[in-house]
DNA sequence: TATTAGCACTACCACCTAATGAGTGCTAAA
DNA sequence: TTTAGCACTCATTAGGTGGTAGTGCTAATA
């Protein structure tokens, strides 16, 4: 009825199947497992041989599960707190848990109704947008949750307007084909007209437009070291004026929602991982990092505890994707939570909130 | 050596002093409180007469303090929160307390030095430099602190721009004179060059520079109103463009930060004052009207305990005040914590990080 | 009259103990 | 290969103990 059993010492020691680590688990096996995680997942309580025998849709004795979770343990797929504990799944077991949900779980209908952005209708800054995007993903998953603002250096540009403020302060807003619209002062030593500052900004508008900042700042390094430059009076302003404007000085942001959720849940009770949650959170640069990472390639990414490079949130699992707009990939969002999180329900959350942010933010985009 | 005794079952009933209420405590009671509230919010620990007897500077014996104690928790001053455990202020009690200071405490020359703000050496946005004043004052505190953006409504007029993005929308920009820049879409169902827009630009600023919102909301209303101005192709246009653009469409903002200090504090271990805590921080607009009540007058404002209307808050003090610029009172800032905070200290945070916060603004500031 | 010492009392706390029970591993039988 | 049985482990709970920090009351005292 069953297949052989490829877990076990013996199996494993006399090399039938090579190393451990190569061991694929057997089908009853991978379903003890699945099933441990699962349980594990709704009731946070360490799963014993005998609960397990009931809940699991197969028959076999307590002895029998108790056999093959010892196997399990020994693989590392699962750990006891205790002696006389029931079995914890081990960071490696869900990652083999998440690596066995390849079928991209379809999202309930009734979670996709409760996924929807209002803030579009009242032509809120994008910032807005992702603001409330966080915020219902918090809402829904009952987690930490952060996303990251569109970079700067990727964005390109739609329109550069100059502002006189004063003799010495210039007003650079930049808006990007993303719909973004970024505000920064300027100081300059000799006083401008507004007059001249609108043939500097057409000027920039006409070379810059459509380009990106990268490419921009880069552009503008080339005419700088062109000497032949120097005698053009608007060309040489309008760069030296163009090279402040487009310096790279926030270093990109993040917005953060729902950091207090994870504090109702069981996992994080303990005052020292309390400590080192906050300590996480107050270092946005790391999970920047993170979130950036996340940028880079297509698809959800899923760092399961130790996983991630910042080393406070490795009791955490994170689950992030990108969001985009027609054109580009423009940022990040997710969710931070214990690494007994529902997997399947927040993978598939995560998933569609991304999907609606990157509708909504093209709309808005100015391509 | 001492005054009467004021306190006591026996001159509060038999009416010397009038009504409870109205009762002042002599020198001695108040000694005993303000020793106990001091005691209490080193320590976070009820005080009992002994420990009193020993910290307090004047000798009295514990018998004697016990007596005063008691009076004093018939006053509503003191509870017990069983009947063998010293005494905890009551919001009466620290209420009483944070009046008798009187005299603005002077900031201690180490914090002074731990309040600046950096942001603006970096031409930031304003709410770059809100965001870092707010993390600081959490940073100092250790406790949850929120700022209100500035208001919308109240701030005026530096600067607007319309700029062309598609053939049915316009991407407004306003530049306050506090230094905020607001962008958003409207939509027009006919289309404008830019040349036009242009002219309807210079024409609002040159009609409403200076005004506030409000102001400007009203004065548009105004010509809409007037037959007259039917005619004027411009200035018809001009109007019904600029009812869209000073259309008020965002509430005022507010950012938070330190939340999830408040969980390391003792006073909010329990599960039901976590989860109150977090609710509180998910309704902002409630947070929103305490911070806008504190704008409305000079000054710092202290909410002790339920003084504050928000009931998910009640079981912590709010100390808010406002920030301005040279003109204008713009929003404020302060600090959520438990009751039992020291009062001196974070009073004087708050109230010098709001000065260093004005100053900055003010700098920031194009009058 | 205001203060203090003395004393009985209370309730929390930290500690111990024993009983319970959910869980294990091992062995031998099916 | 699976299962039943059994001895064992250990967290958790309840009950019981002594210690301690506090109280309120009363009577003595300054």
């Amino acid at each position: 009825m069953h297949g052989d059993f490829l877990l076990g010492k013996k199996a494993a020691v006399t090399g039938k199947r090579g190393l451990l680590e190569d061991l694929v688990l057997n089908e009853r096996a991978q379903l003890v497992l699945i099933s441990i995680i699962e349980n594990y997942i709704q009731s946070s309580e360490p799963i014993g041989s005998r609960t397990l025998s009931k809940s699991i849709g197969v028959t076999l004795s307590p002895a029998t599960i108790r056999n093959i979770m010892s196997d399990l343990a020994e693989l590392g797929f699962l750990i006891q707190t205790h002696t006389s504990a029931g079995r914890v799944p081990t960071d490696k077991a869900y990652r083999f848990y998440v690596n066995s949900l390849s079928t991209p779980s379809s999202i309930p209908e009734q979670i996709k109704q409760k996924i929807t952005l209002v803030s579009t209708e009242q032509g809120m800054q994008v910032e807005g947008i992702l603001a409330e995007a966080v915020h219902m993903l918090a809402d829904l998953t009952q987690f930490a949750c952060v996303v990251s603002t569109p970079k700067a250096s990727v964005s390109r540009l739609q329109r550069i307007e100059l502002i006189k403020i004063s003799e010495d302060r210039i007003l650079v807003i930049l808006v990007t084909k993303a719909g973004v619209v970024r505000d920064k002062i300027i100081f300059v030593t000799e006083s401008h007209s507004q007059e001249f500052l609108n043939s500097v900004a057409s000027f920039l508008n006409e070379k810059f437009k459509n380009h990106s900042m990268q490419e921009i700042r880069e552009k503008i390094h080339q005419y700088l070291v062109d000497d032949r430059n120097r005698y053009h009076d608007l060309l040489a302003q309008a760069v030296r004026l163009g090279k402040k404007a487009f310096e790279l000085n926030n270093p990109g942001e993040m917005l953060i929602d729902g950091q207090m959720n994870l504090l109702l849940d069981s996992h994080f009770h303990k005052q020292s991982s309390v400590r080192s949650l906050i300590e996480a959170f107050n270092q946005k640069s790391e999970i920047m990092k993170i979130l950036d990472d996340a940028m880079r390639q297509k698809g959800v990414h899923i760092f399961i505890g130790i996983e991630n490079d910042f080393e406070q949130l490795h009791g955490c699992s994170l689950i992030m994707t990108s969001y985009r707009n027609n054109q580009n990939v423009l940022g990040s969002i997710g969710v931070v939570g214990p690494t007994s999180m529902d997997y399947k329900r927040i993978i598939s959350i995560v998933e569609y909130t991304a999907e609606i942010l990157s509708e909504t933010i093209t709309e808005r985009s100015y391509d």
